[in-house]
DNA sequence: GGAATATAGTGAGCATTGCTATTATATCCA
DNA sequence: TGGATATAATAGCAATGCTCACTATATTCC
């Protein structure tokens, strides 16, 4: 195989979702959603524009996303009342529920993907993935904190 | 951000995909595609669901890009001589051609995504996603090359 | 030889993700 | 104040990727 890092990851992150999903599939939440879900655990409230942008995936796909979980009453939106373009987005009592459910799946998930895996190398993974993200990010970065 | 391997792994993937699409967009092929290119530049004759296998992919995610890479006349399909319900897949002229004018897109794409990582820290990288893959893959595992 | 089983590929339907373009509303500045 | 610009969200289109179901052909085993 013609190694490289750009389809060792790609793989790697296409065979992780496929994992997780195996496992919540009889829920009917996928991966993204999971992840959406446990983002609006610790920023409720938070604007579409924001959560996409944490999630580093454009504003339209988060916006369907929320349709689509919206749809299945797990997240609603309330109006901003402090600017009419905006919604904030919370979770609902159901979506907090499934958020409880499905936190063992994505532990087995990752328990079995990094099953051989080192502590100091999970966490030189982390480092490592942190700063490649951090190098194709179009965010702003803020100013490290070792500043040259 | 609640960081987690599984959600950087695939923001990182999701990231270095669009990285290389906004490169290679003039000249119309995703990096999905230029996988396919480039592994059929390796095995060409290969049928399709050896070359979803080495792409980790399900057989029909690998069907429909043959469909699409077929109608944009980079890889043509040939009928299997020896079972007539395989097709072999080859790279067209215009599929070499355009491999060549991709592999900068390439290069460039990681360039930016590894910059100051090291060499160790990127071997340590694919070492781990390796071992990762094989700890998710599908596939029955050849006997480990040390084994206990 | 012929039935049971396995394999190669495709069709339908769905979620995720992106790009480009558009609407509605805020903000900025002359 | 009012026009220019920016921002929040959405609409349409397309590619990737999956599951489930199906057809056609090979292989296996009685």
């Amino acid at each position: 195989m013609d190694e490289n890092i750009g389809t060792l990851l790609a793989q790697v992150s296409r065979l992780l979702r496929r994992s997780f999903d195996e496992r919540a599939r009889g829920i009917g939440v996928t991966r993204p959603q999971w992840q959406v879900l446990s983002l609006l655990k610790i920023h409720a409230g938070s604007n579409q524009g924001a959560l996409a942008e944490m999630l580093e995936v454009e504003p339209i796909t988060l916006g369907r996303m929320i349709d689509r979980l919206q749809e299945a009453e797990l997240v609603e939106r309330r109006a901003d009342p402090a600017d009419r373009r905006a919604w904030r987005i919370f979770l609902t009592d159901k979506g907090e529920g499934l958020l409880d459910k499905l936190r063992p799946f994505g532990h087995e998930t990752l328990d079995v993907a990094l099953e051989g895996v080192s502590k100091a190398e999970r966490d030189q993974l982390m480092a490592t993935l942190a700063r490649v993200r951090s190098n194709l990010s179009r965010k702003v970065q803020p100013v490290a904190v070792v500043n040259g």
